[in-house]
RNA sequence: CGGGGCGUGGCGCAGCCCGGUAGCGCGCUUGCUUCGGGAGCAAGAGGUCGCUGGUUCAAAUCCAGUCGCCCCGACCA
């Protein structure tokens, strides 16, 4: 391509919004521009380079035997009714209606669509197992999207949806994407890692995250450097020392005006904010629930969810107050409030401990687990802090920011009991098809790769995702000779199946260079009068800086060398 | 949803308090010179000051509303 009549718009400047490195960069290399709050358009390059990553996927999801679709975006609502998700996504979902009155979605997702294709059309056992996949625009209308291409509500998803007939047979759909997804984050030059998850909207059992460290990230996960140990925060379990109990004694109130939190109530009693307990309210599918931790622990409303049975939600003052006619910041457990109480594990025989006292301006001293309190069952519910214990081998784990990739989870038979998706096994019986689902975000593959890969002057692309593979730069194109030269490279390489970019637009040498290192492909040929008078190409590895002069007829193997060098491979 | 910030040529910004000719840098066009890390000189083009309404002789500027965008937070009793 020739950069005279290619459009990339570059930008010296960077528009004020962009704040994350990949969001800033993005734009600056002309990859994409924004239309709305998480709405882009992809550019040329841009583009170039999301099909490079999609054709990774393509070619690892068909490696496992996937069988690629197209399926719609625009969804009729009732197969979400169907499932109960159309209330779930609730404003998450773009809904419209048609001419006649039915309403409609924009799918957030397509589990809906595949077993309604599932159900009219896999009937027998030896129809399974199959794997569908499809890279198709998913609809989402984030609260707050941001980061550039990180959240958006228009973007491209690699969804896959194993069915199969038995657990069995879903475990082992579930280690194939496993490994393809390993493959295709290692092909394109990521360093990523795998977290224990929530399956939150999803529903389900077993899921975990394909996630990879980046500042601009928005998960949290916590990771162990001494072993692998990596989970989301949201579900990370730590070598938790016991609770330090108190003194044994009665349950005594004590008058504590004004003091409502943790931070009041322990300076004010001057007993340590550990020795607290911390009494929520949580509204869960069944009603409400008691949720207790340490007062110097946080809770973690992902592995409330899971023992409460759905979606929770912190109670609000008043509803608090309605319910069980207390002001929150002197709730206790203890007392008869007819409500499931689940306990942090940490609290179990714990006691010499304070909390509210159910009773405005009190608390209660002396409160023991076993005695005063016994909960319907002791579980992890606290969110794990930095330099605890990791659970594998006790070395301090850390905190860090991260992208997450892609995502894998074991369905199971939500969507299919719900729908009928249904298969006859050998005897003759029904079952419902097993299914698991498993996506990747296309989009944070290249907002991952630019992150990873920059530097103070750009992008700099490995091999796998670079838009062009090589970019002649003829640094004074009013010299014929210069010029000769670099269209004869440029037609050589082109014929040799480079992928091939030549800058032959009429701008000054520093221009031609500061926009190569911003777009950032991995081999620039540099032709000059003085690389010309040596009887040289010059050529510079774009990640190395390294440049190596060269007869013209040695330049293909030299960038074929840097094309190497610059190739992710796999471990 | 809550808080904060910002909307002025394509991009980055000033002007707004204190109402009166819309300005700067980059980019763009033309010419000449220049040509290895975002050139110099000269001449140009380009703006309903987000939108609506109000106050006023007069509004980018003051007031009210509205839309859009960015950042932080989203209840830890």
């Amino acid at each position: 391509m020739r950069l005279s009549h290619y459009f990339i718009p570059t930008m010296r400047e960077t528009p004020t919004e962009a704040t994350a490195a990949s969001h800033r960069l993005m734009l600056r290399a002309g990859m994409m521009r924004m239309l709305s709050a998480g709405i882009y358009s992809f550019l040329p390059i841009g583009w170039r380079s999301a099909r490079k990553a999609m054709e990774i996927i393509r070619q690892e999801m068909e490696r496992i035997g996937g069988q690629e679709f197209y399926l719609p975006a625009l969804n009729p609502i009732d197969i979400w009714e169907e499932t109960g998700r159309s209330k779930d996504f609730g404003g998450e979902m773009f809904r419209l209606t048609d001419r006649k009155g039915h309403l409609h979605c924009l799918a957030p997702t397509h589990e809906e669509v595949i077993c309604s294709i599932a159900r009219g059309q896999v009937r027998s056992w030896r129809d399974l197992p199959q794997i569908w996949f499809q890279i198709q625009l998913k609809f989402r209308d984030e609260p707050r999207p941001r980061g550039g291409v990180l959240r958006m509500r228009q973007f491209i998803m690699k969804d896959s949806y194993s069915l199969d007939r038995d657990e069995s047979g879903l475990d082992h759909s579930y280690q194939l994407h496993r490994e393809t997804y390993e493959r295709t984050f290692q092909r394109c030059g990521l360093d990523y890692f795998i977290v224990g998850a929530s399956s939150g909207l999803m529903g389900g059992g077993q899921s975990q995250e394909f996630m990879i460290e980046s500042p601009s990230g928005e998960d949290d996960v916590v990771r162990c450097d001494h072993c692998s140990y990596a989970a989301n925060l949201e579900v990370a379990t730590s070598a938790m020392e016991p609770l330090q109990s108190g003194e044994p004694g009665p349950l005594t109130e004590v008058h504590t005006p004004g003091k409502r939190t943790v931070e009041e109530v322990s300076t004010f009693l001057n007993i340590p904010p550990g020795q607290l307990v911390k009494t929520l309210v949580y509204i869960s599918p069944t009603g409400p629930v008691l949720a207790l931790v340490a007062g110097d622990d946080e809770l973690s409303e992902a592995k409330l969810t899971a023992v409460a049975g759905g979606s929770v939600r912190l109670a609000d003052p008043n509803e608090v107050l309605e319910r069980l006619d207390v002001e929150i910041g002197y709730l206790g457990p203890h007392g008869d409030h007819g409500l499931p109480i689940y306990a942090d594990l940490r609290l179990e025989d714990a006691v010499g401990l304070a909390t509210g006292a159910n009773r405005s301006n009190h608390h209660v001293t002396g409160l023991e687990f076993g005695r005063d309190v016994v909960p319907d069952e002791y579980i992890d519910l606290r969110t794990v802090k930095p330099d605890e214990g990791c659970p594998m081998c006790s070395s301090p784990v850390r905190l860090a920011r991260a992208i997450e990739l892609g995502h894998i989870f074991k369905l199971g038979t939500k969507y299919s009991e719900a729908m009928g998706a249904t298969y006859l096994d050998e005897s003759g019986r029904e079952h419902p098809i097993v299914m698991g689902s498993y996506g990747i975000g296309v989009e944070r593959i290249l907002a991952a790769a630019v992150e990873s890969g920059k530097d103070e002057n750009g992008i700099r692309w490995n091999s796998a995702l670079s838009p062009f593979d090589a970019e002649v730069i003829p640094l004074n194109n009013t010299d014929e000779a210069v010029k000769a030269q670099a269209e004869a490279l440029y037609k050589s390489l082109t014929k040799a199946g480079l992928a091939v970019l030549i800058d032959d637009r009429e701008a000054r040498p520093g221009v031609k260079m500061k926009d190569a290192d911003l777009i950032g492909i991995p081999a620039q040929v540099i032709v000059s009068q003085r690389n010309l008078a040596k009887g040289k190409v010059e050529i510079k590895n774009r990640w190395s800086g390294k440049r190596s002069f060269v007869g013209s007829g040695e330049a293909k193997k030299t960038i074929n060398e840097i094309l190497k060098a610059c190739l992710p491979v796999l471990t």
